[in-house]
DNA sequence: ATGGTCGTAAGACGA
């Protein structure tokens, strides 16, 4: 099973790009983020063509998840559960071939004197609670997505930067430590300790043909399916604008499950 | 290292 994250940042403006990278790595499992458009407005005739059921959960303007599969979907589930957090569409799961698939979006968290920074750490409260509530990490789960969490220093170009906001602070790599605790292995992270591989650019300042980025798209999976990964890396293809025009500000992170 | 770019949707706002 081949299984990608994808912060796709509009899946209308992006989909000719996206039907095409489709073709080439012809993934099994397929997580979007940041879809940015109502259920009714996602594009599903391009998708289903190319072979994929589909579970939207979506939002107009902002956020906005879904799941591409190959296989058929079951047992759907959207949100968190939380009146306040569900206001924004930013987790959608499924099983799929008996594996929980758990698509997230995690808020950005912007500067720690926004009230979108409390915001982040009430959703990452919220998600720890459903996995011990709805999930056993003996079993055969996954979660990805953008998490927007710089967990180590090596992700990024420059980690301090990021060391007093929302994406990087101690408060929220405690988070992720916790879902690493929880039973989750960062897959990329496991492979390749040495770090400096990055699947976020700003699309501002010449980021990416300076390779001024980050990593924070993510694909954890409970030690079942950790030890049956046996490639993952990011597509950086995906994030350059001569390949195939106006890409997304993050590439795709694809794993390989034998 | 963040004025400098995008997408959405029609002027900011979020990232």
């Amino acid at each position: 099973m081949i299984l990608a994250t994808w912060n796709v940042n509009s899946v209308r403006t992006r989909l000719d790009r996206i039907l095409d990278w489709l073709a080439r790595r012809k993934p099994d499992v397929v997580c979007l983020q940041e879809i940015k458009c109502r259920d009714d407005a996602f594009p599903y005739e391009g998708f289903e063509a190319a072979g994929y059921h589909v579970a939207v959960h979506g939002q107009p303007s902002y956020n906005g998840v879904a799941i591409l599969s190959r296989s058929p979907i079951t047992d759907v589930r959207t949100g968190l559960g939380d009146e306040l957090l569900d206001e924004q569409s930013r987790l959608i799961s499924a099983e799929i071939d008996g594996v929980r698939v758990i698509c997230v979006y995690i808020p950005n968290g912007a500067d720690l004197s926004s009230d979108k920074y409390p915001y982040k750490l009430r959703w990452l409260d919220a998600l720890e609670a459903q996995l011990e509530r709805d999930h056993d990490p003996d079993g055969r789960l996954i979660v990805c997505g953008d998490t927007n969490i710089l967990h180590r220093d090596a992700d990024a170009y420059n980690p301090y930067y990021w060391h007093n906001t929302g994406i990087g602070n101690d408060a929220v790599r405690a988070h992720f430590d916790r879902l690493i605790d929880w039973g989750l292995g960062d897959l990329l992270a496991t492979k390749h300790p040495e770090g400096g591989i990055y699947s976020w650019w700003d699309y501002r300042h010449l980021s990416f043909p300076q390779n001024h980025g980050m990593r924070i798209d993510h694909i954890l999976a409970t030690e079942s399916m950790a030890e049956r990964c046996a490639t993952i890396f990011v597509d950086r293809d995906e994030r350059k604008t001569a390949f195939l025009g106006k890409p997304s500000d993050h590439a795709p992170v694809i794993a390989q499950f034998n």
